[in-house]
DNA sequence: TGGAAACTATTTTTGTGCATTTAGTTTCTT
DNA sequence: AAGAAACTAAATGCACAAAAATAGTTTCCA
């Protein structure tokens, strides 16, 4: 792995220890590395952090891509392992508490916001699409959107997984399950 | 109406313009009536607050009761409407924003806690009845759980509800169809 | 009886100086 | 070329006092 890929990871890493108030310092102890090696690679610590949320979200995009041209999956199979892609690498770092970043670091906020927005382009041509196809029943796009989002950020904030010994993973299919078949049996598919 | 109510309801007007840091002096002005005729009635603020919970948590309560003892719906039709009990009483107050007061006014949140907590009995076992009788796929109610109340929050906090031009009435039927029905067509009930 | 308004004891908020922390640089060493 | 460590300027946090706001009481008046 390269370098500037390696301080990445690692900042991942100590953003999930030590939370959003690490140091550069946090972060070269880490990754054994001074922090003049860092400093070589990017100019400042917003630089850093801007490359990290391109690094993340062209992660989720190329997962994203496998699904969009996977020729095996029908619209709804893809709009449910679609609608896991994102919130999969939720695991590897807490978006939502890149958010919290707003007032120290508005671009780093307004870069996560917007690809957030654009990160959903696939999911929606698929709903459309599936609504075209009749399988999808005509909701609103954007509440839906709301309701998987909201439900990840209580992962995180809440204790709920913990208490009720549920993995991420686990609670994530179910969230994805009945947004998709909702709670009823007997359907017909 | 009594004055005791009018005091209440009118908590709940000047709570919801401005905001949870009202002060008596508002509400009297509110009400047209002096301070002196509130402290009448309630002790302490503190103790207001507290009669407004439960006048909130009761009203809720007499609505489920009313959905749950109706002989003519049956138990799908029963969880639809209940889920959509308690969210409807967010339209009077919003019950989030009674989380501020954590550090203020520690007894009201344990209160709020509690009631809405225990303001889940009629669901759960609504969704446990529709489990044994098979209309009800095995899920995680406190995932649903959830699911509908992040959902809620997210419909005050973010003007998503605004930019869409949706009413408050229609996001939630929506957010409780999404989770009885999902977002597939073609189910047979 | 109840409203208006003044009053007071607490709380809450605000501003400020001081100590600490930290981003980014520089120096020295291997 | 890269690490360790020292360094600086700026940001941040904190203690504490002054100022403002507010809960609850009291007085007076219609």
């Amino acid at each position: 792995m390269e370098l500037r890929e390696e301080i990445l990871v690692g900042t991942m890493r100590v953003f999930n220890i030590k939370g959003l108030k690490f140091t550069m310092d946090d972060l070269a102890r880490e990754l054994g590395i001074s922090k003049k090696t860092i400093y070589t690679v990017f100019d400042n610590k917003e630089d850093m952090f801007l490359a990290l949320v391109d690094y993340l979200f062209d992660g989720i995009k190329e997962e994203e891509a496998k699904v969009m041209t996977d020729p095996n999956l029908s619209t709804v199979d893809r709009i449910r392992k679609i609608l896991g892609v994102m919130p999969a690498s939720y695991r590897d770092l807490d978006l939502g508490q890149l958010y919290l970043l707003k007032d120290k670091y508005p671009k780093i906020y307004a870069k996560v916001e917007e690809r957030l927005e654009n990160g959903w382009e696939n999911t929606i041509s698929l709903i459309e699409a599936g609504q075209k196809e009749g399988v999808i029943r005509p909701i609103h796009i954007p509440i839906l959107k709301m309701m998987l989002e909201a439900s990840l950020e209580q992962f995180f904030r809440r204790d709920i997984l913990i208490k009720n010994r549920i993995t991420y993973q686990t609670a994530l299919d179910e969230v994805v399950g009945i947004l998709v078949d909702g709670i009823l049996t007997g359907q017909t598919h």
